[in-house]
DNA sequence: ATATATGCAAACCTTTTGCTCAATA
DNA sequence: TATTGAGCAAAAGGTTTGCATATAT
């Protein structure tokens, strides 16, 4: 079983403990989500979801990333002009390398984080709920665009 | 002479040097971006702006805002849900502390994350423009109050 | 005098909401 | 069969744009 698939269960699990119905574009839904890294869009998830069915609307996408989101099944990013991406194989907080020419976002890996943010909340008085860090940059292959 | 003064002529002479006009409005939002540590939004900025320009209108603030932006003279934030939050004192990449409960944001510092973002850029080849951390939670009075 | 900024209103775009109908458990 | 989800269209909310007027240089 791959990881994905193990994400799929668990996610599926989840949403079964909360009693949502498993409708099958529901279902395709979260199959994209967690066997993808690639941080997709609302629109990307829902054309790609329009390949299985071709009726589905993107306030369906929204309605079901939006619980996924309360039910901290998803990583929601918001950026300043484009849309939000999100990341349902990984839902935890976790660094990001954010290409601002392709707007490829790819996985940092990392532990300092996690010491940095246990620092600052212990300063600060805060109760660190999550974390976010954008490293916004050129990817090689934009980089040779130029 | 104050550090949000300094920042408030290095502005100015940025913009002449663009040769952009210096208009009373603009002045005084130049004065009001560069003297708060508050990381304001635009309809904030615009409202601060009306006790003195009551005509000034919100377009105005956002044109002056997106200008500095492409100068790098400010720090754009977007967020999901909420609207973009700016930040003219210290226009670099920098660490922030975001409450969710009342949505107040204070600077971190910390050189951790410069030397975590020099390590990836190395790893993977990306040429870094800049960064974004943002550690969510909530603020010790937002704590009390639950 | 000329180019640039202002201010207003309309447009834009992503996300949300209301409502009706269909489908799950 | 009761209740939740889907799908559509309209609304919402922040941001941008077009254009006429005002103003800095």
């Amino acid at each position: 079983m791959t990881e994905s698939e193990k994400r799929f269960d668990e996610v599926i699990s989840k949403l079964r403990e909360r009693r949502c119905r498993m409708t099958p574009q529901r279902v395709a839904l979260l199959r994209i989500l967690t066997s993808t890294k690639e941080h997709p869009s609302a629109a990307q998830l829902h054309e790609q979801l329009r390949t299985q069915f071709p009726t589905t609307s993107l306030a369906t996408v929204y309605k079901t990333l939006n619980l996924l989101d309360e039910m901290d099944e998803v990583l929601e990013m918001g950026f300043s002009g484009d849309d939000r991406r999100y990341d349902g194989f990984n839902p935890r907080s976790h660094p990001h390398l954010v290409c601002v020419g392709c707007r490829r976002i790819v996985d940092l890996e990392g532990t300092v984080v996690d010491t940095m943010t246990r620092d600052a909340a212990d300063r600060s008085g805060f109760r660190v709920i999550g974390h976010r860090l954008d490293v916004y940059g050129l990817c090689p292959s934009c980089q040779a665009r130029e």
